[in-house]
DNA sequence: TTGAAAGCGCTAACAG
DNA sequence: CTGTTAGCGCTTTCAA
């Protein structure tokens, strides 16, 4: 049997209310203050969480309902959100999805349950779409994928400025027949990929393009499938997953970057900075984003009955040797050169 | 308001007592557990899991509290773990300190306040000492990090056999002046530095090592610092943060991998193929430790009084051109050897 | 098999 | 400022 609020007031010599006022933030005289918080060391009492919610009718957490935890781009973001959260004085339930609609119905399902004031979420495609028809009972705020439009508020990239800046910038470097991979789980995906036919358009240059699931190995079967249709010079890759499989399926066909095929893509892991030439990449401020959807939901909780809000955060492009000119590439030069960077 | 089980009573014609049983498993008739079922359907009945959870004393829950959610270690673990909780039907709680002691004890804390059923931690040193005095009131498993001898089940790998064989292995390679950089915050760090001390002295090599905190910034600087000691032709980091930290500064300091200094280390993370020439690593068994702590935990919930049990898994070296033999690397081999490993 | 009643541990409302 | 009382939503006796 664990102690109770009632064996701290005994051993306190007061009243259970006394205790609890005392511990949270009712008025208490120092003298019973001291008595409680002694009494309360003396027994080792911690206080029973479930109780205190039963009772107060208030959870002080915030569920987020991420797709990938393996995904560095989800745990930067979760970094964020737990700073922002814990300063607020509220804590995080921390869900992983793996992509799965089924678990994440199942944890939405969880998160009512579990009655927490808010809810931040990276939908899959299936469930954003079911979310206008069954949206969840408490505040949602959508981060990096797109939902139902208009209907919850929502912290998304310019994906597809970012999806055009990539094409852009290949395309001053001299490459024409530029190739796309894109996530097929996320409307993240499916944005990433209409920017980069827009901009391919944009070019009078013919797309061509593919959707995988988000997963190195997919990215590889991509990769074949892609250099079937006609011998691309470069390629652009929705997530740094997909961009890890091309990298290594052209390594493995033997195409040297960017001297045989230029590589893009997205988020700026560590990695693509350290392998041989450095892989021109969009980077996605995770931190701006876990604090905005904070701020968001917190803005939500405070006044339910406010417009919905839509904010779309620009990626920073960060350009490295694979991506190279072509006229460096003709010159066969194996320098690297030197890495910029440039605000959308 | 939201609806509770009274609601769904009413509706469905029965008392709330039945509808409990129609969703737990009580006893009931399946006519009456049809009409349950369809007023929870009606009405949008989600149960109040602090108030069951107060009213059966269980939490379902067991808290996982990790050092940095950012490892690809902890993240891989923290997957198993949550496979083999959902199997058993249960939910987990997951913390991240950051390798932070205060955030630590705020969070073991709130795993008693949460009244989790048991705890699994990646525990920093100095948490892990005061784990002796303080232990917390439930079951806990220890995972990654050593803790006091013989007060609580384990799973660590084989942290000095790892080391030793990283030892070895370079020493076979023909490499003598081997420097080790070790992280200062975990017990793991410790006891890898005590193989790789023990490996060196075995060969009759005098150690040069340093501890730093577990981050690619402070590796740079214990870089610099074990340059300084004499020349090191080889460089062993004890986890895959450091490593990254001391191949940059190899390459920022101009020194070729192997040529000029040979690298190893500890987790098989995607990079550590990708970058050329292939680092040296041993891999650790994610999926096990986290399998394999959840049983520990099971069975230490069956049983409370038995026995103290420690589990040491072992990791896997993977070979690859960073630690090339120094013959290869006076012929100027470029070639980077075909990747192989053993178990240790 | 079902319902009535009690109570998990806590805090909010109300007296004093 | 402090104590008494009631009740959050649920499950679990105990009777029927």
């Amino acid at each position: 049997m664990t102690t109770s609020i009632k064996d701290v007031a005994r051993a306190a010599g007061v009243s259970p209310a006394t205790v609890s006022r005392a511990l949270g933030k009712g008025p208490v005289s120092e003298a019973l203050r001291a008595q409680v918080l002694e009494a309360v060391r003396a027994t080792g009492y911690r206080p029973n969480l479930a109780a205190r919610r039963l009772r107060s009718q208030e959870s002080g957490t915030i569920g987020l309902v991420l797709a990938d935890i393996g995904n560095p781009f989800f745990t930067g973001v979760a970094r964020a959100v737990e700073a922002a959260a814990y300063e607020a004085g509220l804590r995080v339930l921390l869900c992983n999805t793996d992509e799965d609609p089924a678990r994440e119905a199942a944890y939405l399902a969880l998160m009512q349950e579990e009655r927490v004031a808010g809810l931040i979420l990276a939908p899959t495609r299936i469930t954003a779409e079911g979310l206008a028809e069954a949206p969840p009972a408490m505040p949602v705020v959508l981060i990096d994928r797109p939902g139902p439009p208009g209907l919850f508020d929502s912290v998304l990239l310019d994906n597809a400025g970012a999806s055009a800046a990539l094409v852009d910038h290949l395309v001053a470097q001299g490459y024409r027949r530029i190739a796309g991979l894109f996530g097929q789980t996320s409307g993240t995906g499916v944005e990433r990929a209409e920017g980069y036919r827009a901009a391919m358009a944009r070019h009078g240059l013919a797309p061509a393009l593919r959707f995988v699931l988000p997963q190195a190995e997919a990215a590889e079967t991509g990769f074949a499938a892609l250099c079937q249709e006609g011998q691309p010079e470069a390629m652009i890759a929705s997530n740094s997953l997909l961009l890890m499989g091309l990298l290594r399926a052209a390594r493995g066909a033997g195409l040297r970057i960017p001297t045989d095929l230029a590589l893009a893509g997205f988020d700026n892991e560590p990695w693509t900075g350290l392998v041989e030439p450095g892989v021109t990449v969009i980077e996605q401020p995770l931190e701006a984003i876990g604090r905005q959807a904070m701020a968001l939901l917190f803005e939500r909780l405070r006044t339910p009955a406010a417009p919905i809000r839509k904010v779309m955060l620009s990626g920073r492009a960060v350009l490295r040797g694979s991506t190279a000119s072509v006229r460096a590439r003709l010159h066969n030069s194996t320098k690297t050169p030197p890495p910029s960077s440039f605000t959308l």
